[in-house]
RNA sequence: GCCCCCAUCGUCUAGUGGCCUAGGACACCACCCUUUCAAGGUGGCGGCACGGGUUCGAAUCCCGUUGGGGGUGCCA
């Protein structure tokens, strides 16, 4: 094979971007690109009941997400496989012409009757010598041939597979449209696909795939069939029961740069200790050859740890910047006009390391921003159960109000020394501060965030929690 | 039922006949650090499914068993 190669990846448009998809999509897109070839992507949306036109757009932009972009030199398409229905029926014409087709009009529940009484399973080539023309309700079904199939997957090895277990399959409908089986073949000899890099639930539609290819007269495709994405219960992963989504992913806050290093590690590792790898790593590492032979667990908690890692390998910088899309929309708690943009980015790096998605930032820092922070129940009871917690409130108020330096330092010092009159160690003593101030029992570093709300404000909320307290 | 694929810690994997007393990562546990929570550091737990071969030598090769998975549509 003296020319680029020539890869894709070929989606049917059924509503959101499966996972499993994006990492075959991955597959191909680190294999076109160091290999200088091209990334074709077609969308396959014959099956008319199940596709929308919106969708395609859903596609290409969780495409781009994954960093597959449209602008890239190495895509080409999208293609549409609706478009080249006149291409697949052509193909199958000639397949009939040249007798290696043949029409039948077998309705699916006489096959099942013959079956009972033949005892053969599927369909047993009734119509094969029958000389049916084509016409209404009519399929057209291959002949498949005697012998053996032989296919050679770059993953799988050889896979041999007896003829004489594979039923002649159709082709076409009864209504003259095209099957999957045929219009996948015929679209990629149509864009001169080298290489059919998907998910193994394919290889069984190999051989027949092969043999349409040969009957073509073409040189079939380098095969390559990487293994399934499964669930905990080691089911292939399905968007019934499971989360597969990845829009979903990203608008809870995964990055695009940890859910790609993660997904390529399903099947497949980089070389060395650690499985964090850019993708330019990536791109001049992959190869089929190395792809592992067996289903791989899709692990959240595996993807949450990356997600971490690639927020806090981020530099302060970079990481305002990514944070900004989870700073607005309905679920975030202050109002535009109540944001501080001085006040967030001071606090930001003390948030980085606290994070494992991006959603989960707000909660870390609204309390700078509200007029009144949110109380968590639980942590109030919790915290304010106790004499020992209120008459530490009462007492720190008295202490932060001589007139001390605002700054961290000596915030830190007042309230160690105000807890230690009471016998407390600082991390019991700061927590009735840190829950009347911020309203939970967790979050950044208190005395920064102290000094950054300003005297006022920290005195304010204090003195609240204290009337609160009394009035109960 | 039939066809096909697969089999290393709980999970993702490294390993391509001697470097394996099986390495790393996630998770879990303990300790350290500590301003809560994280992060970080140190250590621990834990695996070659089983049985036969081949070989001086097998996680690695072969066969079988068992166990998983995928496919079996006028879906893609």
């Amino acid at each position: 094979m003296s020319s680029a190669p020539r890869f894709r990846f070929a989606p049917s448009p059924t509503g959101f971007f499966h996972v499993g998809g994006a990492r075959t999509a991955l597959y191909n897109w680190a294999l076109a690109k160091r290999l200088g070839g091209t990334f074709v992507l077609r969308i396959e949306d014959t099956d008319e009941a199940r596709n929308q036109p919106e969708w395609t757009q859903g596609i290409i932009d969780a495409l781009a997400w994954i960093g597959v972009r449209q602008d890239d030199p190495t895509f080409q398409g999208p293609y549409f496989q609706s478009q080249y229905a006149e291409a697949h029926v052509e193909a199958a014409q000639r397949l009939f012409a040249e007798g290696k087709a043949y029409y039948c009009d077998l309705t699916s529940e006489q096959i099942q009757e013959r079956s009972k009484t033949n005892g053969k399973q599927g369909y047993d080539g009734y119509s094969r010598d029958r000389g049916l023309e084509a016409g209404p309700g009519r399929v057209l079904r291959f002949r498949v041939p005697e012998g053996q199939t032989i296919v050679n997957d770059l993953v799988r090895g050889r896979v041999e597979f007896a003829n004489e277990t594979i039923e002649d399959f159709v082709l076409l409908r009864g209504n003259g449209s095209p099957m999957f089986l045929l219009a996948n073949v015929v679209d990629d000899i149509t864009m001169r696909v080298s290489h059919v890099v998907r998910a193994e639930e394919h290889l069984p539609n190999t051989p027949k795939q092969q043999m349409i290819w040969d009957a073509l007269g073409q040189t079939p495709p380098v095969w390559a069939h990487v293994p399934v994405l499964v669930n905990e219960q080691r089911k292939k992963l399905s968007k019934r029961r499971d989360k597969v989504a990845l829009e979903q992913f990203r608008d809870e806050g995964y990055l695009p740069e940890a859910m790609i290093n993660y997904l390529m590690t399903l099947g497949w590792a980089p070389q060395g200790e650690t499985e964090i790898v850019p993708w330019s790593t990536i791109e001049r590492d992959f190869k089929l050859e190395d792809v592992n032979h067996s289903p791989a667990f899709f692990d959240l908690k595996k993807l949450a740890a990356f997600n971490g890692e690639y927020i806090r390998a981020m530099s302060t910088d970079e990481f305002f910047e990514a944070a900004q899309p989870f700073l607005v929309g309905e679920n975030i708690p202050w109002t535009p006009a109540q944001f501080d943009e001085a006040k967030f980015r001071a606090m930001a790096p003390l948030a980085q390391t606290r994070l494992v998605l991006m959603t989960e930032l707000p909660m870390l820092v609204d309390f700078l921003f509200l007029d009144e922070p949110l109380i968590d129940e639980d942590s109030w009871n919790k915290t304010f159960g106790s004499t020992d917690g209120v008459e530490m409130l009462n007492d720190a108020i008295a202490a932060l109000s001589t007139g001390l330096d605002w700054n961290h330092d000596s915030l830190k010092l007042c309230i160690e020394a105000t807890g230690a009159a009471r016998g407390l160690k600082l991390g019991k003593a700061q927590a009735p501060i840190r829950v009347a101030v911020t309203g939970r029992t967790i979050g950044p570093p208190l005395f920064e965030a102290l000094e950054l709300m300003g005297e006022e404000q920290v005195m304010k909320r204090l003195r609240a929690a204290a009337e609160r307290l009394a009035s109960a």
